[in-house]
DNA sequence: ACCTGAACACCGTTCAAGT
DNA sequence: ACCTGAACACCGTTCAAGT
């Protein structure tokens, strides 16, 4: 006689995302996010293979809005403004959801990395407009210029690593700025 | 009676510094500290307030570790070369000593983050080129946008975040490259 | 087919008891 | 003064038993 499903993959995996953002990565258990579907631990051990597979799939959801955010910051008209539109977005997007966030590049457990695609997929609207900055050559080192110096000063913004003095929206703007000069240049 | 002291707290520090290496901060359990040094897991208690703790004390030793490696780097005759030269000490330390650098910036349980100042000493010298290259108006936020991208490049490559075509090298010193001309263009 | 309780091997941490 | 074993509250995960 079947038992009626008290839950859902989506259903976790919402619940996931919603710890993760308010206890970190560390602070995923199986035991919370069963709780807050209503379920014993061990049944959710049916719709997903562990913790580590949990977390791939929340990481995954963060990429697809990530992507999307950044999808939609750029116009695909003008270049350099898209590059500042990009680079705001990005930051906003990590300020907004630092947990989230901070799961994309978490060290997580034996190789329960998101898959490498999902990460070109998400900085591709970075990678298009590199390549109207620099063209197709240089298009690829160039938007990992941009992103490496994105995702560092975020990681140190949320890690509070560098607060000393200074104003950090200066600062990024500033970044934005020598960046777009720097790739504008050449 | 006294019982002879088994162990020391830079024993122990050492022993975890290890074990980040191998395993990862997520690896670090009080159980295999206290097995590498010979003692049960109780013992560590009275050296060490805790795991977060212990985590704190082992990344400060990193910190001071890399402010050595970048602090031998830059000579301060001659800026861009220091810059380029403090760029690559900074990748060598990070690739050689993956662990131990992905725990400066691992999400610490509990605000065991190490202490803000220890940051600052260890980039010191980035702050001291980006002044000499930019002046002292402008030196930290040009000393963020070298920081920012050299840690999330870094990030990025331990990660495994794009390996995806491309010449890793070629990535690398095409950011050294382009950051130079933003600094000295200004 | 899905859920559950019990169980196992691991954690960090506390504390009374030993020397 | 330092160490230990026992204990506690928590983990992730497995599995036989229920419906």
């Amino acid at each position: 006689m079947p038992t009626p499903s008290r839950t859902s993959l989506s259903e976790i995996v919402a619940a996931g995302l919603t710890i993760v953002e308010s206890d970190g990565v560390e602070g995923l258990t199986m035991q919370k996010v069963s709780a807050a579907v209503g379920v014993q631990p061990p049944s959710l051990y049916k719709r997903v293979a562990g913790r580590g597979a949990l977390l791939r799939l929340i990481a995954e959801t963060v990429l697809e809005d990530l992507g999307e955010s950044l999808g939609s910051a750029a116009t695909g008209f003008d270049p350099k403004a898209d590059l500042r539109a990009l680079a705001l977005a990005f930051r906003a997007f990590a300020r907004s959801r630092p947990g989230a966030y901070r799961l994309l590049f978490a060290p997580l457990p034996e190789d329960w990395a998101p898959d490498q695609e999902m990460f070109v997929a998400a900085s591709l609207p970075v990678l298009r407009t590199t390549e109207a900055l620099v063209g197709p050559e240089r298009a690829l080192d160039a938007a990992r210029l941009v992103t490496a110096w994105a995702h560092g000063f975020l990681t140190m913004e949320l890690a509070g690593a560098f607060r000393m003095s200074g104003d950090l929206d200066e600062a990024f703007e500033f970044g934005v700025e020598r960046l777009t000069v720097s790739l504008t240049a050449g």
